[in-house]
RNA sequence: GGACCAGUAGCUCAGUUGGUUAGAGCGCACCCCUGAUAAGGGUGAGGUCGCUAGUUCGAGUCUAGCCUGGUCCA
């Protein structure tokens, strides 16, 4: 029976598992990797080759929580990067980095802590937030390696590590010399119940009722034609405010330019009225204030009383009790959501009116302590009683202000009136409603001006150094010059514990601040040893140098600024920490990779910190990518449970699958994430295995060193799919170049889908099964097998790096080619020889030839007297012209390019209209029980003649 | 509310300077094979190109507005 000649083929057999059980091999190839220091080995090996750098910078992820769904997409990109730029011959280190310093993990420790933390000293929470911190390195760090990425992992940098911080310190010094560093003040969260400035992470947004006030405010100097309109009337602006404490600190009245606004005319207070209000929020107001009746007396555009944006100063008005006069100014945030469109503003009390307040020069007024009562009398006189504010709390003054103010007529509404507020902050441990409060800030001065003297122009010189980067995709541009054009200056104090000190002292005399880069210096070298706690425990004496004075008044005794720098500052000097300090590769990367938030974030501050010092970015590309979202694109929420966690998935589909769904997508715009997409990814995955698997098996016996044939000796087909393996890595390694792994996603997929499983795996499986072994037609396909393989599996090892590790590791190896990792490897450069475009299009045309034979063949498979495997037919085909002649030349190699018994093509011309024509029919011949084709023709034979002559050489 | 980005088959992606019936792979359906077998081969069905206007002889592609989602601000 059939049976018997199984034994006699050459059938595929390999110990490359089928099914690759990720989740379960991956761990053990991960430590064979670090066991073997094939990153340091790969490295190495371009080291000495003297192969040029590609500088590669990691950005550090905040040392707090696990592993999430977009640290997957972030490294697994970088360690595309690194991998391909190595097996590319280029030398590129990667140096995983942890942002450690900072709120989070503060507030996460004092949680741990409970109560204990009011006994410890700032060193003890500082030592406490320390631990926390290289608690999750070590456990990011696992789980970062667990995804299979090469890195430096036993010699990260973390912006807490000794070396680094004194990093910091030295550029903080860079900046205090270039003059930019100044200190001014700056509203922010204040809770007045702890006594302590609060992030925005640390206030909550509740329900509030408060009192409200409609406020006039008579005009300084008004436009001669509201004079006239408002004739015997008394002209004012009417303003809105919820927190009337913070009229005393008024500075200047907003208006939109490009809102309408009237002048209208009512009685109040048994006083004719003239107010300007903005014409969209009019009925509103006379609503709230209890007022029927009024005219229109006249109507203009803001841009009247204020000009346009960017111009100077309005008209003015007069402060409704204070001897102050009051500017109008533009501003585009004024909206019609509330209020009058004439916005009351406080630079010490508010953030846009401080920014405002920045633009205009105004003061920043805040008369207000720290525990929340006003520090500087303001007496309120009614003629009836007088009120002091001095000692009062500003919650309290409410009141009292709103009654004075109807008193003296300045109030449209009821005094003393409240209403409930959606959205107040409030302090999240206290639960007190906090205030707006201006304190006293270190900032970065944007504009010299700021300063003044002989600084530079950091916007300027960082929209310069924008220019210089290249921006993937180039919106980056856009949204990162956007940015900085708008930015205010760069506020980099925090009064909190656990960062990097602000090594400024002030002098105990004159209270001058000593803002000098050598003390910095000073402090950083003993920093070096000792760690940046010391700047809170050690003497002052200690830290200074010897004979320090103070530069106005020639004071020696000092006290310590114990503010800390912003966390942004300190992974903005990575560069100079790592590129400079630790590798010695200099202050420019090649490529920074983030997600798109960079651009206000780490993007951001690291151009500041190296236009600052260095004059440029310290970068030449900066990448971006989206963000996770789920099948919908929406966000990944807690409370929606929208998302398999990372673990689960690790475990389900391993890290593999994921690798190669990050490969998959356009990482420049946001990403999805779910089961279905990653069942398509495991697909996927599986027919680039299976490709691989069966061609291994079918080089079961290939000794490349003995049996492997040169280009020349090779069949046509052969030469095809080599010449197609060379497009395709051609294309693959195009795409490398230029990050775009969707398309060698794309391109290996589908190489290994339709070229080499559809076509030419399935043609050569009778040459390759029942040629006799050592033939040169065997040979040849074996040849091609290996060649191919060999390429494809350097090409995808930048992605799929556990699979391509395995194949590597069953693929026969030429003598010169015994390397014991793929990653020690060169990345594929096919022979130019390969290249055959001639070859190409001939074969072009056989294969739709082959296309149209198929549809033949599937419709003689579904009609009557049907065939089954397609080897059960002969085929005819017909065609026309040139076609015809190809089809001539090609005529003996036909049957088994359409893996069919016989074909033949016929004199006369194509049915219809058409090119060619196809006919099937039932092969009138005997199956080969060994070879299965309808070869037997001689009933005393049992196999067909090429399988006699086969069996008869073995 | 503002700046920036995205929206093409169930999924992941192509779609050149506007130009015939919008493509690929996967998945799906049906069929074949059982010598790649928790594999392999073949055929086929799937699309109001987010929506609405407009420019044009002609729009997935250009313009405006809107919707949905995202990032960063406010």
């Amino acid at each position: 029976m059939a049976g018997d000649y199984k034994s006699t083929l050459n059938l595929p057999s390999t110990d490359f598992p089928m099914r690759a059980n990720l989740s379960e091999r991956e761990p053990d190839q991960i430590e064979a990797w670090e066991e073997q220091e094939i990153y340091e080995r790969m490295v190495e090996k371009r080291r000495q080759e003297g192969a040029d750098r590609f500088v590669f910078h990691d950005g550090p992820p905040y040392a707090n929580g696990h592993l999430h769904h977009g640290h997957i997409l972030n490294k697994s990109l970088k360690d595309f990067v690194v991998k391909y730029q190595n097996m590319a011959g280029k030398v590129c280190e990667f140096v995983p980095g942890w942002d450690c310093h900072g709120l989070p993990i503060e507030h996460e420790v004092d949680d741990e802590l409970g109560d204990e933390r009011f006994e410890m000293t700032t060193t003890e929470i500082r030592q406490a937030c320390r631990e926390y911190a290289d608690r999750f390195v070590d456990i990011q760090r696992d789980e970062i390696r667990r995804i299979m990425c090469f890195s430096d992992w036993d010699n990260p940098y973390r912006t807490m590590s000794y070396d680094y911080e004194a990093t910091i310190i030295r550029m903080l010094g860079e900046f205090f010399d270039s003059g930019l560093v100044y200190r001014g003040l700056k509203p922010v969260h204040w809770d007045w119940d702890s006594r302590t400035a609060l992030a925005e992470a640390e206030v909550d947004y509740k329900e509030l009722r408060t009192e409200h006030v409609y406020v006039t405010f008579p005009f300084e100097d008004a436009p001669s034609d509201l004079e006239v309109a408002a004739g015997d009337r008394e002209l004012s602006v009417v303003i809105w405010t919820t927190t009337p404490w913070t009229l005393p600190a008024n500075q200047a009245i907003a208006l939109n330019p490009t809102l309408n606004y009237q002048l209208v005319g009512f009685e109040s207070g048994g006083r004719d009225q003239a107010v300007v209000v903005a014409e969209g929020r009019r009925d509103a107001m006379f609503e709230d204030c209890d007022i029927d009746e009024f005219e229109v007396l006249a109507e203009f555009a803001g841009r009247e009383l204020v000009g346009e944006l960017g111009e100077g100063k309005g008209f003015a008005a007069r402060h409704p009790w204070l001897d102050r006069d009051v500017p109008l100014l533009p501003a585009p945030y004024v909206t019609l959501e509330q209020g009058t469109g004439c916005v009351h503003t406080a630079p010490g009390h508010g953030q846009e009116d401080f920014a405002l307040g920045q633009q205009f020069g105004l003061d920043v007024l805040c008369p207000v302590g720290e525990d929340g009562l006003f520090d500087q009398n303001f007496v309120i006189e009614t003629g009836e009683e007088t009120v002091e504010l001095e000692g009062t709390h500003v919650l309290s003054a409410n009141g009292p202000i709103s009654e004075a103010l109807d008193h003296w007529g300045r109030l449209l509404n009821e005094p003393n009136e409240r209403i409930t507020i959606d959205r107040y902050p409030f302090g999240w441990r206290s639960k007190k409603p906090v205030i707006f409060r201006a304190t006293t800030q270190w900032f970065v001065a944007m504009e010299p001006e700021t300063v003044g003297g002989d600084v530079p122009a950091l916007r300027e010189g960082a929209l310069d150094a924008i220019d210089d980067v290249d921006w993937i995709p180039e919106w980056g541009y856009d949204r990162i010059s956007g940015m900085v054009e708008a930015r205010p200056d760069w506020c980099i104090s925090r009064q909190r514990t656990w960062g990097t000190p602000i090594t400024v002292v002030f002098c105990e005399d004159c209270d001058t601040a000593v803002v000098d880069g050598e003390v910095a210096d000073y402090v950083a070298e003993r920093v070096e040893d000792h760690g940046a706690d010391i700047w809170f425990d050690w003497e002052l004496e200690d830290l200074l140098p010897d004979g320090l004075e103070c530069p106005d008044c020639g004071g020696t005794d000092f006290h310590r600024e114990t503010d800390i720098l912003d966390v942004w500052f300190d992974s903005g000097v990575s560069w100079a920490a790592v590129l400079e300090a630790r590798e010695g590769v200099g202050d420019t990367a090649d490529l920074y990779l983030e997600g798109s938030d960079q651009h206000r974030g780490w993007f951001q501050s690291s151009l500041m910190t190296g236009v600052v010092t260095r004059g440029h970015a310290p970068y030449k590309t900066c990448l971006t990518h989206g963000f996770v979202t789920d099948e919908q694109g929406h966000k990944y929420s807690k409370s929606s449970q929208n998302f398999e966690p990372p673990e689960k998935m690790l475990s389900e589909y391993g890290a593999e699958v994921l690798r190669m769904w990050v490969a998959s997508v356009d990482f420049t715009g946001d990403v999805a994430l779910s089961s279905e997409i990653l069942d398509r990814t495991a697909d996927a995955y599986r027919k680039v295995r299976n490709t691989f698997r069966f061609m291994l098996g079918n080089l079961q016996d290939f000794d490349p060193a003995e049996d492997a044939l040169d280009y020349g000796e090779l069949r046509e087909i052969d030469r095809w799919i080599l010449h197609q393996t060379s497009e395709v890595v051609g294309e693959i390694e195009q795409a490398y170049e230029e990050c775009d792994f969707k398309t060698v996603y794309q391109a290996l997929n589908e190489f290994a889908t339709v070229d080499l499983s559809n076509i030419y795996m399935d043609v050569l499986k009778d040459r390759l099964y029942c040629e006799p072994t050592d033939s040169r037609a065997r040979r040849s396909g074996q040849t091609a097998y290996w060649r191919v393989l060999s390429a494809l599996v350097r090409a995808a090892a930048p992605i799929l790096s556990f699979t391509a590790e395995e194949a590597w590791s069953h693929l026969p190896h030429g003598p010169n080619a015994e390397e014991d990792s793929v990653f020690l490897s060169d990345f594929p450069a096919p022979p130019t020889s390969w290249h055959d475009e001639e070859l190409d299009s001939r074969w072009e045309r056989l294969l739709s030839v082959r296309r149209d034979v198929q549809k033949a063949l599937e419709e003689a498979r579904q009609g009557e007297d049907g065939i089954g495997s397609s080897q059960e037919a002969v085929v005819t085909v017909r065609a026309d012209g040139s076609l015809r002649e190809l089809l001539e030349d090609y005529e003996d190699r036909l049957a088994e390019l359409f893996i069919v018994s016989e074909a033949v093509v016929e004199d006369g011309e194509p049915a219809g209209d058409q090119r060619l024509s196809v006919g099937v029919q039932p092969s009138t011949a005997e199956k080969c029980p060994r070879c299965w084709n309808f070869w037997v023709t001689d009933e005393d034979d049992e196999i067909c003649s090429r399988c006699q002559r086969v069996v008869e050489e073995a």
